[in-house]
DNA sequence: ATGACGATTTACT
DNA sequence: GTAAATCGTCATA
């Protein structure tokens, strides 16, 4: 899922109508229970996670570094031979998006550079969309609030992978796994566009 | 009740 | 390149 999400368009609407359309260019997977990386790793079921166990399309938004959200979308099933329990626990991070509707306004793509930083990272992806914990746990499958639609360019995307990013340096070998994907041709991309494997 | 820690960003040297 | 900003969360006590 992580990988094809690339290219899909991530769609924000406010109350007072404005809209913003965004394709995305960069993700992580994080696998669940057995990935040292992710927020459910050893099956956590904490209150902040608790969104990460339910259903795909569900929206999991945290906080962190006192200061900035992130948004994932669940991509695992969710509980249902036992409540207290089941799921899986996975979801994808949304990374950076590529702005296309700011503001209710078509941006055309010889004007798009003036918006390079605008989504670019997780944390000012939300910042600018206005994401934080009101909307976590909200169902993306429901075209209101916020929400995933179609590819937005009929173009063939050289999906181009790395190590995630910023997880820190405890050693294993979860985090040096290429569970990054990115548009290789996008110059929508945070951070480095390729993660060495391992510094020798 | 307390302390250590971030799936980051920004400002500075 | 390095460091500060900043606070909710959760594992200890």
């Amino acid at each position: 899922m992580a990988k094809g999400l690339i290219g899909t368009m991530l769609v924000r609407a406010w109350p007072d109508g404005r809209r913003f359309a965004g394709r995305v260019v960069e993700t992580e997977a994080y696998l669940g229970p057995r990935d040292a990386g992710c927020h459910t790793f050893g099956g956590r079921r904490t209150p902040r996670v608790a969104s990460m166990w339910k259903q795909a399309g569900t929206g999991y938004i945290y906080f962190t570094y006192g200061m900035h959200h992130m948004l994932n979308v669940v991509c695992g099933p969710a509980a249902v031979t036992n409540p207290g329990g089941g799921g899986i626990g996975m979801a994808v991070l949304i990374r950076a998006v590529e702005p296309i509707v700011v503001d209710s306004v078509l941006i055309d793509a010889e004007n798009r550079s003036k918006f390079r930083d605008l989504c670019r990272g997780p944390g000012r992806l939300c910042k600018h969309l206005e994401m934080d914990r009101g909307l976590d746990g909200l169902d993306l499958t429901v075209g209101q609030v916020l929400w995933l639609g179609l590819p937005g360019e009929v173009s063939r995307v050289k999906v181009a992978t790395s190590a995630r990013v910023g997880l820190g340096n405890t050693p294993s070998p979860w985090l040096e796994r290429k569970l990054r994907y990115f548009d290789g041709a996008s110059s929508w991309v945070s951070g480095p566009r390729a993660m060495p494997v391992k510094p020798a």
